[in-house]
RNA sequence: GCGAUCGUAGCUCAGUUGGUUAGAGCACCGGGUUGUGAUCCCGGGGGUCACGGGUUCAAGUCCCGCCGAUCGCCCCA
C-alpha cells in the first residue's frame, strides 16, 4: 500500500536547506534594514488573489504566466471551468498566485487613501509566483523586496514646478533606497549601474518622428529588445513598424549627454541644438536630486530602457550589475491609483528579486559563508553546554540548558538565551568544543559539578582562570554578550 | 511552447572498445582507555548507476522512450 516513490519539489521551486535558508535570511534581513532606514514602512497582502485584479490592468497576456488557484470547495465551479477548457475556451481560475505586488499595493493604498500621508512609503518582501521556464536568475517562486512612494508631498495649492519637484523627489528617494541596499550588500558603483529613462521623454523623440500615437506602446516594447537584437535586423524592424531610428538614436545621444553633463542653458528651455527641443527637464532634475543624494555616481541615463510594463508613465529604470540579468526595475505609475477606485494618485516604486540577487552577490564573493553566515542569520547559539563527562555533570547539565533558554515576559524574550548541547554519544571535551566552534557558539560552558561551570570564549578561545556558579552563569553571559 | 547540453553516494566526481561483488575525496556517525579543539590513526552507515523498456552470454557503459536539471529562445509584472 505504501508508494515510496520520492516526489520531487515542482519546476522553479527550491528546497532551502539550512546553508540556503540562512542565505535567504541574510538577504531579507538586508532588504529590511534597508528600506526601513530609508523610511519606509512595512506591509504586506495575500499571496493570492483574484485573476481580475492582474486581468484589469495588464490585459491576457500576463495571464498565461499566472499560476491559477482553485478553492477546493467550489467543486461546480471547478466543474464548469473544465467544460470551459474541454470546448477549447479561455477559462483563467478564479484565483491567481501572485505574480507581482503593484496591483494589490495598489488596492490597499485606493482603500484607505484618504486617511493615509503623502507621501506613504511602504515596502514588503515575501514569496511571488510566475509559470515561466526556469532560467539563469529566474525561478517560478522567488521572493521580491518592493519599495513604493505613493502620493506627493505638496503644499496647499501647488505650482507646477512644486508638482515637478516632488516628483524629483520621490523618484530619487526610491532609486537610493535601492542603491542603498546595493551598498550596504558590498556592491561598488564600478559594477552596478541603474540605468534611469523618460518614458515620456522617449515618447516626445519618437513623435517627433512622425510616430503616431497609438503606435508608441509597440515602439517602447520594441525598444526594450533592443540591446539583445541583432543591430540591422532590429532597425528594419523598427522602420517596418514604427519608422526610421537613425534620428531617434541621435536625440537619445544629445540627451543623455546633456543631461548628465548638467549644461545650464537646457534649463533656460533653450538650446543651440535643433535636436535638443524636448521636455527633458524631469530626468535633469532628477539627475540633479540624485546628486544631492551623492548616488550619482551609480546612475546613468540611458534612454533605450523603456521596460516592457504598460502601467509606467514617466521615469523608469533597471538595475544592472555586471554581465547578470537585471537585478531590480521600477518606475513611475500615475494612473494605476485611480484605476483601483482610488484619488488620483502619482507613485513610484520598484522591486527586487532574491534569486539574481544572491547568484551576484555568490559571484563576487560577497555573501558570507559558515558560522559567520549563521551569526548574520542569527542562528549562532550564545551558549554551547558542555558535561565534563562525570556522572554529576551529565545529570545537572539538562537543568542549565533550560536555565538559560527560560525568558521572562518583562525582558520580552531577550533574556532568552539560544543554548545547545552535543548529541553525540561522546565524552570527549575536544571533541565537543569542536563541535561547539563550528556551531559559531559564542561560548561553550563546561559543566564541571552540580553546581559549578566553566566558561570559555570561543571567538577568542580564552577561558577563564576559575570557575562560575551555575546560579549566577546566565546573567553573567548575558553580561559579556551586552544584553544584561 | 521551442532548441541545446547533462543525470553514478548528502556534495564534487572517477569508472578502460560492454566483462567478477561500482570506487575516491569531502561530509556524516563511532572509537583512539576519566578534560581542550588544526592535523593524524582505525572503524562504520550509506547507491535498484534518475526512471522504464530494448540489444547482448554479459549494460553504469550501446539503442529507444520518459522524467528531471542546467543554459538559451519567447516573455518579463
Amino acid at each position: 500500500m505504501a508508494d515510496n516513490k520520492p516526489i520531487q519539489p515542482p519546476t522553479g521551486t527550491r528546497d532551502l536547506y539550512p546553508i540556503e535558508a540562512a542565505r535567504r535570511r541574510f538577504i531579507t534581513e538586508a532588504w529590511r534594514r534597508a528600506s526601513i532606514n530609508h523610511g519606509f514602512e512595512e506591509v504586506d497582502g495575500p499571496t493570492f488573489e483574484s485573476t481580475e485584479l492582474y486581468t484589469k490592468k495588464s490585459g491576457d497576456g500576463i495571464v498565461s504566466e499566472i499560476f491559477g488557484v482553485f478553492s477546493g470547495k467550489d467543486e461546480q465551479g471547478v466543474k464548469a471551468l473544465g467544460e470551459k477548457l474541454a470546448r477549447g475556451e479561455d477559462a483563467p481560475a478564479p484565483y491567481a498566485l501572485r505574480p507581482e505586488f503593484t496591483p494589490t499595493l495598489a488596492r490597499m493604498y485606493a482603500a484607505r487613501a484618504a486617511s493615509l500621508p503623502k507621501p506613504t512609503k511602504w515596502f514588503t518582501a515575501g514569496p511571488f509566483f510566475r509559470a515561466e521556464r526556469p532560467q539563469r536568475g529566474r525561478l517560478r517562486e522567488f521572493l521580491q523586496w518592493n519599495c513604493d512612494v505613493i502620493g506627493l508631498a505638496l503644499p496647499e495649492k501647488p505650482t507646477p514646478e512644486d508638482i515637478a519637484r516632488a516628483t524629483a523627489q520621490a523618484d530619487a528617494e526610491v532609486i537610493a533606497c535601492c542603491v542603498g541596499l546595493l551598498e550596504q550588500c558590498g556592491l561598488k558603483s564600478e559594477n552596478v549601474k541603474v540605468r534611469i529613462s523618460d518614458r515620456n521623454l522617449i515618447a516626445s523623440m519618437l513623435q517627433a518622428q512622425s510616430v503616431s500615437a497609438d503606435k508608441l506602446t509597440p515602439a517602447l516594447m520594441l525598444l526594450d529588445r533592443r540591446k539583445k537584437s541583432d543591430p540591422v535586423e532590429f532597425a528594419a524592424t523598427f522602420a517596418e513598424r514604427v519608422g526610421d531610428i537613425a534620428h531617434f538614436d541621435q536625440y537619445c545621444k544629445t540627451c543623455e549627454k546633456l543631461i548628465a553633463g548638467g549644461l545650464s542653458e537646457l534649463g533656460s528651455g533653450g538650446s543651440d541644438q535643433p535636436d535638443v527641443r524636448f521636455n527633458f527637464k524631469p530626468l535633469h532634475r532628477l539627475w540633479n536630486e540624485l546628486k544631492s543624494l551623492g548616488i550619482a555616481d551609480w546612475c546613468v541615463v540611458d534612454l533605450s530602457i523603456a521596460r516592457g510594463l504598460a502601467y509606467y508613465t514617466g521615469m523608469v529604470f533597471e538595475v544592472i550589475v555586471d554581465g547578470e540579468r537585471a537585478v531590480a526595475g521600477g518606475g513611475r505609475y500615475d494612473n494605476l491609483i485611480v484605476l483601483f477606485g482610488g484619488p488620483s494618485t502619482p507613485a513610484v516604486g520598484f522591486g527586487m528579486g532574491d534569486v539574481v540577487l544572491s547568484l551576484v552577490l555568490q559571484d563576487k564573493g560577497l555573501m558570507p559563508e559558515g558560522a559567520e553566515l549563521m551569526q548574520i542569520a542569527g542562528q549562532s547559539p550564545d551558549v554551547f553546554v558542555i558535561s565534563n563527562g562525570t556522572p554529576e555533570a551529565d545529570a545537572a547539565l539538562p537543568s542549565v540548558l533550560a536555565d538559560l533558554r527560560r525568558g521572562s515576559r518583562e525582558q520580552r524574550g531577550r533574556d532568552s538565551l539560544h543554548a545547545r548541547r552535543t548529541s553525540k554519544t561522546t565524552k570527549n571535551v575536544g571533541k565537543i568544543l569542536q563541535e561547539a566552534e563550528k556551531s559559531g557558539a559564542h561560548f561553550a560552558a563546561i559543566v564541571e559539578s552540580a553546581s559549578e561551570v566553566t566558561l570559555k570564549n570561543l571567538r577568542t578561545r580564552e577561558q577563564d582562570p576559575s570557575k562560575t556558579p551555575i546560579a549566577s552563569l546566565k546573567s553573567e553571559v548575558l553580561k559579556r554578550l551586552g544584553r544584561g
